[in-house]
DNA sequence: ACATAGTAATGCGTTATATGCAATAATGCG
DNA sequence: CGCATTATTGCATATAACGCATTACTATGT
């Protein structure tokens, strides 16, 4: 019997419903089961009566539960009580964002957490989105804000946050670029894509949506630059160097977004869904648990 | 943290040697430091200062027994509460072994257990030796009084408790066999074991000794009936059948002893050594490890 | 002074345990 | 009666724990 188990326990207790302990103890719903059953099994007693449809506290369950409250709240005493004075000190966790990101997601949340947790620091490192994944994998950040890929890694926790959608963005210039645009857009329909420079990223989630879509409407583009860092796409395009791809919350960021128009273009990429990612295993760390659970929380009230 | 960790800290910090705890948890000395280490990553701070000579408490050490002993208690009085009534009920252990064992061996343990665990049922199933070892990995039975053999399973536990040497024995009764050996006794050295007739086991640890002990012998045996279970060859031996081969202890509880005679043989057959055998995760349940733990402190008071 | 026995830690291969996913079964609701 | 919801289970896989053999170290005895 572990403290972890306990804790599951309690959640469970109080909202009868798997599904959504497994949620916030970040497990699936049959984990949830089997634990239950091996505690069931170890105090010998069911402690949930539970049908395919209900679940409810048994009497040995109440009794449990009182035990659970109390051995838990004894373990979090010595915890603290022996935690206390390098819990400021060791307490830092580590987050990986594109700078976008850093502006517009993750300061609120900060200001969350720092105000719940004044004791954590948050080491905070801003690069290219596409290197997300790759940090958390590689166990050089706990957390990352990331685009969730088509294949996730099993070993991978992954919230989303928000959805959005991947844009083109022409120049608002006067420029080559955007007078070939412009003609296309008052011919109507059939647009053709010949001898219009594409600004796109090197690599990452974008650039795999990109060479995808490009696939669908079998169009041989002219790729003029590929740039690392989506925020790199939008000063380039302002510019008039050429037609970019970028998500919403890029462009929405950007100091140049009145330098660009969004291209309506059918069909649309698939959308971005942006979220929290980190490795399974860190998030039993309580910092990063922490941390996890309060970038969620802040983010759905804002809402 | 779980309540195997608490006691096996317990213990430790109680004894202060790591090999020790181990025995006591039934557990290698490398897993006991592993786990402390692991329990010092979690709390955070160094519960044993150790180098490699002496192991002493920390301070957060002497905290945390206060809080194991506390929490463990916490544990127990739930535990003990909830499973009061049922423990009768479910409270049941399965042991294997020959009749000989239960009745030389086994008999004092039993009396010990039943007084002090009046309320767990001793399920114990009597058969041939040779197949102990086999009804505990196969999960027939918890535990089995048996021979160690040569090779043993690392899943399973093995406790010692005893030696007892190979003897073989011959009829004293008037009877052929008889005479052939007194005669050969009489002519002194060189001893001659063509045509007198063996009664062994079918197989089992005492067979492979014989085996291996023709080998090194180079005798040819006439190997007159081959017999499962020990006490049966005691008695074909008494009834002039042959000269047989039987551990002491049979030969000792056997209410035929008088009627053989044990014989002077060199070099002696390796002796078995005869002790406790489970699979080492059945141990993990409470009332198997009480029997274990019980029957060994039993037979080991008996010196 | 040196050998020896005793002891905790560690590398490595194996075993056991826990988990997720997908499929299943069961039930309430429209 | 069909659909949506939800706990459970079979199966494959990932993670954690363990034992053995070895190492590194030291107190002790001769």
């Amino acid at each position: 019997m572990d403290t972890r188990q306990l804790e599951l326990f309690l959640i469970l207790s109080e909202n009868l419903h798997f599904g959504e302990t497994g949620a916030v103890m970040h497990m699936s719903a049959s984990a949830v089961s089997r634990t239950i059953k091996r505690m069931e099994t170890e105090i010998g007693q069911r402690l949930l009566e539970r049908d395919n449809r209900s679940v409810r506290l048994t009497e040995v369950g109440r009794q449990f539960q009182h035990y659970a409250r109390e051995a838990l709240a004894q373990w979090h005493t010595f915890h603290d009580s022996v935690r206390r004075e390098i819990e400021g000190l060791s307490g830092e966790v580590s987050v990986f964002c594109s700078v976008t990101a850093a502006y517009s997601i993750l300061s609120d949340m900060l200001e969350a957490f720092r105000r719940r947790y004044p004791g954590i620091e948050i080491k905070l490192r801003t690069g290219d989105q596409a290197d997300a994944i790759a940090h958390v994998i590689n166990g050089d950040d706990d957390i990352a804000i990331a685009a969730r890929p088509d294949k996730l890694s099993p070993r991978l926790h992954f919230q989303t946050l928000t959805y959005s959608p991947l844009l083109f963005i022409y120049p608002t210039i006067h420029c080559a670029v955007r007078s070939c645009v412009e003609k296309q857009i008052e011919l109507g329909q059939q647009f053709s894509w010949t001898d219009i420079p594409f600004i796109v990223s090197e690599r990452g989630l974008a650039r795999t949506r990109f060479d995808q879509w490009l696939r669908t409407q079998s169009i041989k583009p002219d790729i003029y630059a590929q740039v690392s860092g989506h925020e790199a796409i939008v000063s380039m395009v302002g510019l008039g160097f050429g037609v970019g791809l970028v998500p919403e919350l890029v462009l929405m960021n950007s100091p140049l977004r009145d330098k660009v128009k969004v291209l309506d273009v059918q069909p649309p990429l698939t959308a971005f869904a942006v979220g929290l990612c980190a490795l399974s295993q860190r998030l039993h760390n309580p910092l990063v648990k922490a941390f996890w659970d309060c970038a969620k929380a802040s983010y759905q009230s804002d809402f």
